[in-house]
DNA sequence: AATTTAATGTTAGCAGTGTAAACATGATAG
DNA sequence: CTATCATGTTTACACTGCTAACATTAAATT
């Protein structure tokens, strides 16, 4: 006999909100299923999250710890071009593999990460990583290592977003003309691309 | 009295759902508000809309023509570093100010660009302007034009993603950490920030 | 230990959604 | 003039987010 009270439906709702929304994207995911999901009735979801949005936001945190995890290099000493490379390379690897959840990550489905400290402070802290990579790797002023940090930040996000198309569009295409078919000559040689743009980077 | 047939239907739902989609988010966009709009039926969209992801596709596709004519510069003769930084600048600010309509075009709102043909088109488009540009900036070989190109659409495409987040976030935040105040440096500079990419992408 | 209170669950219901099926109208082709 | 077919309407279904009113139980207070 089943009690009353769940006991711990807050974190298996996110446990379960986090595996439908890598499955079938975050749009096909809805509140009721997730309560029925967990043997409970429709509404309980909302005694822990006020709106969607909220339970998104849930999501959305779980997916930055994920990503900061995948980011992280135990280098203790000095850091290396080739250490920022692999960075990329997984922070691109993560985008493509859990493609649903960064899309609630960095699209519009959580409006304003203000307000969601929790969400707030662990896409802070994966940025945060980053930042202190570049921090070891040359002894460049705050302002450049910002530079440096928004420039790799920005190309494998935007890597992240076109790739897709082409995992998406995959073999309907013939390779010549388009982003879609030039941007899979990209994929196949993602290192080499990422150790490029950096190699421009941090000459300058 | 009005006639029962509408007459141009398509074509007006078509602009009206570019101006709410614009304005209120994709997401806010329904067939019943836009068939009320336009004073039709609810269902009437039906007969020229297969389902709510090919009106998105029409709208996406709109998005791509116009993005196009932001970013072309009418240079016949040589083009310059400098025209390419005009061309991020322009697809950067586009993407700004035009933040819903850039959501439908590189999201997950439409699967699948090659189950609609117009939509793919005006999209490899404005890839093949943007590649057509670089090839008159220098005598590189294809790959090394894809590469360029590549690493240019992604930065800027990353970068559009990015300065949303600065946007939305404003001023809840004071600077000094976090990817978001960093991005707001940026922001108030692209031009330079473009300009340095583009000198170690170029020297390449 | 008894009782109050707050947290967490349930039921019922509203307004809105995408979409399918059956029917109505009217422009056009024969 | 008539048949056809594109286009519009009505009705209906299953689903959604969310609210309000109520039930149960754990925790806090007396």
């Amino acid at each position: 006999m089943k009690s009353y009270h769940h006991g711990n439906l807050k974190q298996e709702l996110i446990d379960c909100a986090c595996r439908l929304c890598e499955r079938d994207g975050y749009t096909k995911l809805s509140i009721r299923s997730l309560a029925k999901e967990s043997g409970v009735s429709q509404t309980a979801p909302y005694r822990h999250f006020e709106t969607k949005e909220t339970l998104y936001a849930s999501v959305a945190t779980e997916g930055f710890k994920k990503l900061s995890i995948a980011c992280h290099i135990d280098a203790d000493k000095k850091i290396t071009k080739k250490h920022l490379v692999e960075i990329g390379c997984n922070y691109i690897e993560f985008g493509l593999k859990n493609a649903n959840t960064y899309d609630l990550m960095f699209g519009t489905a959580v409006g304003n990460f203000a307000e969601y400290p929790e969400l707030l402070e662990s896409a802070n802290s994966t940025y945060e990583n980053m930042r202190l990579s570049f921090s070891k790797l040359a002894s460049d002023s705050d302002e450049v290592i910002a530079f440096k940090c928004i420039t790799l930040w920005s190309m494998v996000h935007g890597l992240v977003g076109i790739l897709r198309k082409v995992q998406v569009v995959g073999d309907d295409f013939e390779e010549g003309v388009g982003p879609i078919s030039t941007a899979s000559v990209i994929s196949t040689n993602l290192e080499d691309h990422l150790d490029k743009v950096l190699t421009g980077l941090i000459q300058n």
